[in-house]
DNA sequence: TATGAATGAGATTTCATTCAT
DNA sequence: CATGAATGAAATCTCATTCAT
């Protein structure tokens, strides 16, 4: 209990060193100041500074899928579902900007392959996430058969950047906007109507 | 004439590097061994590394912007020009895999605040770019009025998860694919026809 | 009785890994699991590596100069005598590996200065010993009159040298081949009989 | 020029606090402080402070079995000559003593497996070389057939010992002596005329 | 008596940058 | 203009030792 505690503890201050600084400008000395330990005890818990990255995306990202999904356990009408899901998205990544921050910067290849590999697992299914709920609602009919694994993608992608923008300058568009914007793309597109007759 | 020919051998070294390996595991040995020339040769042209990072990505980049617009200067119909549009910056991006890997990886914090400074300006020239597109497309009624910085950032974004996706997957799914893919989204969206009455 | 057993598991794990990594190499924790205790209580037992290092040691010297006494106790003939000694030394010696590898490697400067006092010490008495049966050789008139000192590290230096080397290389020369060279050179020496008129 | 000045400087530095203190407890800050350079030269010249261990080692041995062999080209009667080698092998191990201390010490599993065969190569070389001389002295009739490479390690095993304790213990055995001594064991064995009826 | 999580001093190594040639 | 040997600040990581339980 105790030492979950610690561990605990040094993740919230990798998380927020991480997203602050980036993986290579995060000194560990830093991280160890700020939660508040020794500089051994990281090395205690997580065997190296890249270990130590990973579990805090890791932790960070599963965080977001499991609030992503006690929200949507709903039983709105689609459109209202699809609005909530990209609402919830968008509102969870810039509340958990440390971990998206993050997410968003360092896909890089800077770090360890092995970590790496890690990371982007834990990316990977959070796409899959998105994945599984365009199938479902195209299987029910509501959405139009697209390669999923690219639609997801296509989504990610989005609120990746307009989030990452927005945490960039919070002044900037209101979050209601952002969540606006990428739920008309998806429903209807760019494309005002009159413009396929072009 | 010589000179330049110098500086030119640099940034086609250091963009290999840099695309490869990320800002931070570049090592300048390495670039100026590529580059065929003495490590402080590389001083003698850039007065440090960051700078010949920004110089890199800023090179690149409006390389791609000029080859964009070159293509598309033609007299198509508005969606012809859309599908054209897109086509052109995702094979653009595949292309130079050199720039948009880095572009898409090197975002991050970690860089010299200075430096970072420089390298989002030439993004944000790159997302304005694409901005003044949208614009005319809705001045003349193709486009629907939406905030036009978020639509051309989602397009961006979706670009560049895609594209990024493709370069770390290429036998995954096809250029073709993936442009049809952002196409259909960005004209009807996902949401099929008959769900706007659900 | 159960705390004497603890000590002894302790020493038996130190001897296996001083044996086989030498000191500097040897963690503390390594020797914890293989002893199958905890770290501290190894520090219970044991004031700090070092001392642990020299308790390994002396215990272990202090074996095999037991049993080589136990082993000499007859009556035989000199010229048996002397090669039973050789032939037992030269035995135990390889058969107590663990302790003659660390005895043979880490006679370094790299340890405690206050450590390496105490092994030097036992390493003496081991010399000593030698010593005492040449001047007793000596004495009955069967050794020529040389300085005990000197003879006794000779042999020391010869059945160190000899045997660390057939526990790196077990599959070379056999150890009756080594028994028997050693004890040739002590009892007439290298060179030919006709040699001494050349 | 000035380079391999560089790197002299600093296998003298390497060569004194190695036999001085181990390899262990030497610490590279310390190396490059007498050296007169910055800790960075050190690694600019050898990669690791393993591999500047054992280019001291191996510059030392390479030394000392050089000066051996100027020295012994002569004529002299075989036993003449057998003197003048041990003499010069113990004068010069003595001599030396900042590589037979380390050559004596370190020879222990404490280090790289991939320096350490290095090294091991080295001692090997003068193991063989005194093999080619006790075979040359067999085939010339003056030394019994006895295995060459055991006889080879059984000599230097004598000198390793007894030199290194002269080092340990200066105002003990004079040299003189230590020569004698060994000379008279490989030469007539420790074991006097009328014992061999006992 | 025994434990093992926590410590933190200190070691090796890296690499952008400089500057005499 | 060009070079590359030399620099040294700074970073990661190790591990013997401690001490609250």
């Amino acid at each position: 209990m105790k030492k979950e505690f610690k561990k605990d503890q040094i993740l919230g201050a990798a998380s927020a060193i991480f997203s602050q600084k980036g993986f290579h400008q995060a000194k560990m000395d830093e991280i160890a100041v700020l939660a508040k330990v020794a500089k051994g005890t990281l090395y205690y818990n997580f065997s190296s500074k890249s270990k130590l990255f990973a579990a805090t995306v890791t932790q960070g990202l599963n965080k977001i899928m499991t609030q992503i999904k006690e929200e949507l356990e709903s039983d709105l009408p689609f459109m209202a579902h699809l609005k909530g899901l990209i609402s919830c998205i968008v509102r969870l990544y810039i509340s958990h900007s440390e971990v998206s921050r993050i997410y968003a910067n360092e896909m890089s290849s800077s770090i360890d392959d092995q970590v790496l590999v890690e990371i982007k697992e834990v990316r990977k299914e959070f796409i899959q996430f998105i994945e599984d709920i365009l199938k479902t609602g195209e299987e029910k009919g509501y959405l139009k058969p697209l390669p999923h694994h690219l639609s997801a993608m296509a989504v990610v992608g989005m609120v990746d950047t307009l989030c990452a923008n927005h945490l960039d300058h919070p002044a900037g568009s209101p979050v209601e906007q952002i969540i606006d914007t990428i739920f008309t793309i998806l429903s209807t597109g760019l494309v005002a109507d009159n413009s396929f007759n072009a």
